[in-house]
DNA sequence: TCGCTGAACCGTAACGGTTCAGACACCCAG
DNA sequence: CTGGGTGTCTGAACCGTTACGGTTCAGCGA
């Protein structure tokens, strides 16, 4: 086949020094030390070069001699594609290309298949460091990453691994914020619709027990968040329905709320743990035509720009700058001799889907 | 300092063999090929592996010798955080992420810094292939992929480079369509507010020689094609006013709008070539109390989740697909004999915010 | 002329693997 | 007993580069 003939090898360091009569050490010298030969020489090994068609050191295997990659490997279990669906995510994906971007440094997108234990993708990746993002603490994948030999800096989850760094935000406190402006509002009657707690598909209700056993500590911190601020009104927990749902879409939440409300429909509001979720709740008022904050009222979690939009009342965390941290951590040089914990701080953001309960006690008189 | 210790070098698979007693190719197998030792030898291997701390084969050094780095690079010219911000970008980013995924690549985001020359980021970029996402012709960044001994895609632009493939959309015949449907709801006085033509900043009229010299061919075909749309109704394009705006936010479109529409009062459409710009025009229009579209029609380009939601009369292209193409394109294995050109459909969404002109002259008598 | 210096260049040894052509035993059919 | 597989394991070459510790040599002051 023709085609053969395309795949010709390019031109080697050493090849190029065959062709020249120097040494490699001065064609590579030509490349990453310009003051080590004189300009004339160098010059000459760069015309050579074009002529040759070489292109430059090969970055591999430079890496392997230099022990850098240059790059930082970003590990998430959802699919890859996840990531840029996620508000949430993507900005945090933002402020993580922004430090690696100063830092000269590479970001490589490892693709882990979702649910699957194939972890030779984080064997393969050839990075300097990893980041993961918000995944279970037995995930295989992350298990994977631990036992690569390079400084690893987690985001969120999971929490308290000894020696990777980890940059998160108060979620408990924030929730607990959400909570007494709800209370001081005057709601008694809440639920609670939740992201996925643990491995495993639920959708429906999370039963102690599943909240116990959560391996989303986030998920169980901004749970406990909630708690905490009822508490203080003397709401208990076990009379409070929290719903779960296994994907994070806003349609997720759509039907976690019909079916909440369907359940219990006293509640005079529907709290999220995350905005996505909320909006989906949002839609479903809608569909009902329940006037929101009137009859019923809902907030979030996170402050994405969309939920901003909405006016939705929310709890907001600075993804990018936690992205950005996480970088930072990671590519930050300085005597690691322990693990470092940077806590970004949250914000309560009342917008307009929250306000007082409303006074009768159904949706509907008909129920 | 006591930090020294902590850098110690992982074992080696020579280490490893040394220790074990068996050859390197053994250990090599061990992880590579299972069917070519015996199983307890493997586990033993494998057990002694974990026993010292063995990571398993070095990534960068099975890169150098199979010559497969497992990743595409991915290469933009904006800042790499930008790709975060426009949903057009985010949209191919999940198509290209989930074909790498799927073909168990990772995806590098290749860290360059806008408007700058230094291009070492690309030499040391160890990938299999680069995707290049819209960039000018002559971007340095670009050239330097070019000279790269590696397969290239290039989405969007530039266009008609030799050896490379392609993936696009007729921007043309989008545009033609859609200035179709102004010109058919009778729209004669329209105005165009377009992204950036060429390097060099320039936020304001568009001169026929700034259009001429247009080193974004995919913007210059958007032009076009509104230019023929309006030529069959007989409307010369000297007389259409275009507006360029080098940042690419919902902001520069807000300005770009109240620019356009001060040089302008007498227009009754502001096509964009872009949703964000579009999405930009619509808050000025709400700032300045415009009904859309009795009293402004206005359209834009891409059909991005957003402007769909704000009920925007655009071109919609899809993004996810093309993203995915690009990868497939990247990773396919097959005879690359010719360079391969793949031009998606585009399609007219009508929305809300296009109708027919308004009669009155101006906005307001008093201008 | 000698000793010394600094600039310019070079040879060798890694870096950490993969691969391929054997070597060696062992077993089974002929 | 022999010839030919088959299953295991090994030796050595190779991937393309950079780090390290030289060597060479022109120039210069005494």
């Amino acid at each position: 086949m023709a085609g053969a003939s395309n795949v010709r090898r390019p031109a080697t360091l050493a090849s190029l020094a065959a062709e020249l009569g120097v040494s490699r050490t001065t064609v590579s010298n030509a490349y990453n030390r310009p003051d080590q030969l004189s300009a004339p020489l160098r010059a000459r090994v760069l015309e050579a070069a074009r002529r040759l068609g070489y292109p430059g050191p090969d970055p591999v295997a430079r890496s392997l001699r230099t022990r850098k990659a240059g790059a930082v490997g970003l590990m998430l279990t959802e699919a890859l594609s996840y990531a840029f669906r996620d508000p949430a995510a993507t900005g945090f994906l933002e402020g993580l290309a922004l430090a690696c971007e100063q830092a000269g440094q590479g970001l490589l997108l490892v693709p882990v298949s979702p649910e699957q234990v194939d972890v030779t993708a984080v064997h393969r990746a050839s990075v300097d460091g990893f980041v993961v993002y918000s995944v279970r603490e037995d995930d295989p994948h992350f298990l994977a990453v631990l036992e690569r030999p390079v400084p690893t800096v987690v985001c969120d989850q999971p929490m308290g691994v000894e020696g990777v760094d980890r940059v998160g935000v108060d979620d408990r406190a924030g929730m607990l914020a959400l909570a007494r402006h709800l209370t001081t509002l005057g709601h008694r009657r809440v639920g609670v619709l939740c992201m996925r707690l643990a491995a495993g598909r639920n959708d429906g209700p999370a039963s102690a027990e599943r909240q116990a056993g959560a391996t989303y500590p986030v998920q169980r911190d901004r749970l406990a968040g909630i708690r905490d601020g009822l508490a203080e009104v003397g709401v208990d927990w076990s009379d409070v329905p929290v719903h779960e749902r296994f994907e994070h879409s806003v349609t997720a939440g759509q039907e976690g709320a019909a079916e909440l409300l369907a359940a219990h429909p006293d509640l005079t509001a529907v709290l999220c743990t995350s905005d996505i979720l909320a909006l989906g709740v949002l839609r479903h008022a809608a569909d009902r035509d329940l006037a929101v904050p009137e009859q019923l009222t809902i907030t979030g979690f996170d402050g994405v720009p969309e939920a901003e939009r909405a006016g939705l009342t929310t709890v907001r965390q600075p993804v990018l700058e936690k992205g950005r941290v996480a970088g930072e951590l990671l590519l930050e040089r300085g005597d690691r001799n322990r693990p470092r914990r940077v806590t970004l701080p949250t914000e309560l953001v009342v917008g307009s889907t929250s306000g007082k309960p409303r006074v009768d006690q159904r949706f509907f008189s008909g129920w």
